[in-house]
DNA sequence: GGGCAAAATAAC
DNA sequence: TTATTTTGCCCT
């Protein structure tokens, strides 16, 4: 694995300058500069080879990020170079920009790109078997179907052969014991590459046209950014299918970038039926040999599709010819911890350094790329209709003042109408609530103690399955005690609001004969019990389903016909910049679920304010208008993506210390910039992974809508600061375009 | 001033 | 990130 010194140069490379050379080499660590190291002779090393280097007292892992001449005579020496494929010299340019513009270190950049070369060993050889034409002395007629199916003298993987043969494995150890076959190494290459022509899909007019663009713009090469545009069950998938097979037809590789969330075996068998093998997967989940293989594999050409999560934008492609970026609105692509990024975003950039052109799909985009697109900076492609003349379902509004649930329900008479009808007809109610848990607030009804987190500002939500009071903010958890600990009266404590736990009660109670089953993030049993529960509801095995916003995500339910949104207000008045843009994309997305199947869809929402924008354009179906509005809101009041902005977080242990060494970097920070007005605390910055590191964060919003160097107006910020005080941590997280 | 733990800092 | 150095605090 490690060429070191005392072996000779496997790869017959010659030394870069035998005089002596220079390698500056980053090493993944909070470093912003790469340090120098002397090349030993017999050492042949290239810019972005993956060495191991002496760092203090001990070795560390780095990349050759420039190579000088020079004796180095006063530096300590590079004590080999790695069997890794080295980071190719787009992605090192790629890493500096990144590290330039979130103002991270840049070996913390270089992370996000290394994983551990040489970890797990090589990849264990995999033994097939190859025909050698010898014929055995008996020859059966199974041992014949064997030879038959392995005729060629290509390598087969033993059960795969049996299975062809229709013969058990002992059929072929028998050929083997008698030389009619041998056994052979297998190597990794013989995973089949997708091929762009193996079932092309037949698409819509509507389809074709879009699909024609995208495949013109893969084929001419070069930078360009396209949005791909459709409600949902338009077909965008199959349209970037073809974005994809036109980079395969060029002789170039494609990524799919997607939320993890919605990677789902679904889409890989969709994958596997247009392109007739499974693209390369690529997410937390995948570990080890696996990643190292995927690894390798992208960097020598050997895998030419990558699906994955938004890590996958850093591995090592050589010959990238279309980036897809799906569902491009989701919050999921922005990195929150570590160094702050959102992966659309350096998607596009990686985009422009390499020059390929980069789509995002989506049936609701985010407000900053629709901008974009009214500006010509990106193009559009509209898909307007939905596959197979299937209508949009019919969206209403069930006005909470006017047809109010029964006392202590939450339920309209309207929606368990709609939903008894629905029933009757044999076809499938989801009743959505983006809220988990039994209740948002829990109070004493005789003192009106409330229950809060100790932490945050957040009010305790009850789980009443675990018996608990949490706060969604921090993941703070408690017993629910049976008195309250203000006044000490027993029994006094009320849930106050709905929960889906809550909700899933009434449902059982109005509908005693249906099978129903509550899906929330929350669901008892972990990951695999829940995507098994996902697939009984694409199935049709509950009748009703009670579910948060995960059912919003990456699941096809052909049997739901009727859509209830309990409370389509949340979201709306929660004072978060994004709230308006939220809240119309989850519920065009929940609502959309309805009616992909044989029947037409409908959705009710339930609402005290059936006059806001976002309810009206959800009813009318002008996202359109949706659109112009929140676009002039946010022009209007300076916010994303018109106003620039950034935020620097600051994180302590003791909140009261945040908090007031926030403050203080907000004075600095107005003394040296001298906006007063456009440096504001915002706080406290919910971070679950941060307060479960015992971390509390404030987050800084920096606004400068004019046109002033961002990073030096930060710089300035924090060279002005305070020396930060003893376990105080600041970072910063510049993302004009998607801040929240 | 010793002994110990926590915090700060250098790393080529 | 990790190993080493410095500082802070209690004690005698």
């Amino acid at each position: 694995m490690m060429q070191r010194l005392d072996r000779p140069d496997e790869a017959g490379r010659t030394a870069a300058a035998p005089a002596g050379a220079i390698a500056d080499v980053l090493v993944p660590l909070a470093l912003d500069t790469a340090y120098s190291y002397r090349v030993p002779p017999g050492l042949a090393l290239a810019p972005g080879d993956v060495v191991q280097v002496p760092l203090g007292p001990r070795e560390t892992l780095g990349v050759v990020w420039n190579l000088r001449a020079g004796d180095g005579a006063n530096l300590k020496a590079v004590s080999g170079c790695f069997d890794a494929p080295a980071l190719p010299p787009a992605l090192r340019e790629l890493l500096d920009w990144i590290a330039r513009y979130t103002l991270a270190p840049r070996g913390m950049v270089l992370r996000l790109a290394l994983r551990d070369p040489g970890r797990g060993g090589p990849e264990p050889l995999r033994l097939g078997v190859r025909a050698t034409g010898r014929l055995p002395r008996r020859l059966t007629p199974a041992r014949r179907r064997v030879l038959a199916a392995a005729e060629g003298g290509l390598p087969h993987i033993k059960r795969q052969l049996a299975e062809a043969a229709a013969v058990s494995a002992a059929v072929i150890d028998g050929l083997v014991d008698e030389g009619s076959l041998e056994p052979v190494v297998l190597t990794p290459e013989t995973t089949p590459l997708p091929d762009p022509d193996f079932a092309p899909t037949a698409l819509s007019v509507a389809q074709q046209e879009a699909a024609a663009a995208l495949r013109r713009s893969v084929a001419a090469g070069g930078f360009g950014v396209t949005l791909l545009e459709g409600v949902t069950g338009s077909g965008k998938t199959d349209v970037y299918f073809e974005a994809v097979a036109a980079a395969l037809q060029a002789g170039r590789q494609a990524l799919i970038l997607m939320p993890e969330i919605a990677l789902t075996g679904q889409f890989l068998s969709r994958f596997a039926a247009r392109f007739g093998t499974p693209p390369a997967e690529w997410h937390s989940g995948v570990g080890g040999r696996r990643r190292e293989r995927i690894h390798a594999g992208v960097a020598s050409g050997a895998i030419s599709v990558v699906v994955g999560a938004r890590s996958a934008l850093f591995l090592p492609f050589d010959r990238l010819g279309a980036l897809v970026v799906d569902e491009e609105h989701e919050a999921a692509y922005k990195q929150e911890d570590g160094v702050h990024y959102h992966a659309r975003d350096m998607a596009i950039v990686r985009g422009r350094i390499e020059g390929f052109p980069v789509v995002l799909a989506s049936a609701t985009p985010s407000i900053e790329t629709r901008v974009n697109a009214e500006r010509s900076r990106f193009a559009r492609l509209l898909l307007p209709e939905r596959f197979g003349q299937r209508a949009l379902p019919a969206v209403t509004t069930i006005d909470l003042r006017r047809d109010p649930p029964a006392r202590g329900h939450w339920l309209s008479p309207v929606l368990v109408e709609a939903a008894q009808a629905t029933l009757e007809r044999g076809e499938q109610v989801l009743f959505f609530l983006n809220r988990r848990g039994y209740a948002p607030l829990t109070l004493c009804r005789r003192c009106g103690h409330r229950f809060q987190c100790p932490n945050c500002s957040a009010w305790l939500v009850e789980h009443r399955f675990r018996r608990a009071l949490v706060c969604h903010h921090c993941g703070h958890a408690e017993r629910r005690p049976d008195s309250c600990p203000a006044c000490a009266a027993a029994d006094t404590l009320v849930p106050a609001g709905p929960g889906v736990e809550r909700l899933a009660e009434e449902v059982a109670e109005l509908f005693p004969q249906a099978r129903s089953v509550v899906l929330s993030s929350d669901f008892p049993g972990g990951t695999e019990r829940l995507r098994h529960e996902l697939a009984a509801v694409a199935a049709g095995e509950f009748p009703i389903v009670v579910g948060t916003q995960l059912v919003a995500k990456g699941h096809n339910f052909p049997h739901l016909t009727l859509v209830g949104v309990v409370d389509a207000d949340v979201g709306l008045t929660s004072g978060d910049p994004r709230g308006s843009e939220r809240t119309f994309q989850l519920l065009q997305q929940v609502t959309g679920r309805a009616g992909r199947g044989a029947r037409a869809g409908r959705a009710l929402l339930q609402t005290y304010q059936p006059e806001h924008p976002v309810i009206a354009a959800l009813v009318s179906g002008e996202a359109e208008r949706f659109y112009a509005e929140e676009t002039a809101a946010r022009r209007a009041a300076g916010l994303p993506p018109f106003g620039r902005l950034a935020s620097l977080i600051v994180a302590a242990p003791d909140r009261g210390e945040a908090e007031a060494h926030a403050r203080a970097l907000v004075r600095a920070a107005q003394a040296v910039a001298g906006f007063p007005d456009d440096v504001v605390v915002l706080g406290p910055a919910e971070a679950p992974l941060a307060l479960l590191r015992g971390l509390h964060r404030f987050r800084i919003l920096v606004k400068t809508a004019r046109a002033t160097d961002m990073q030096g107006f930060l710089r300035a910020a924090l060279a002005g600061a305070p020396r930060p005080p003893q376990r105080i941590r600041v970072t910063v997280d510049v993302d004009p375009q998607s801040f929240f």
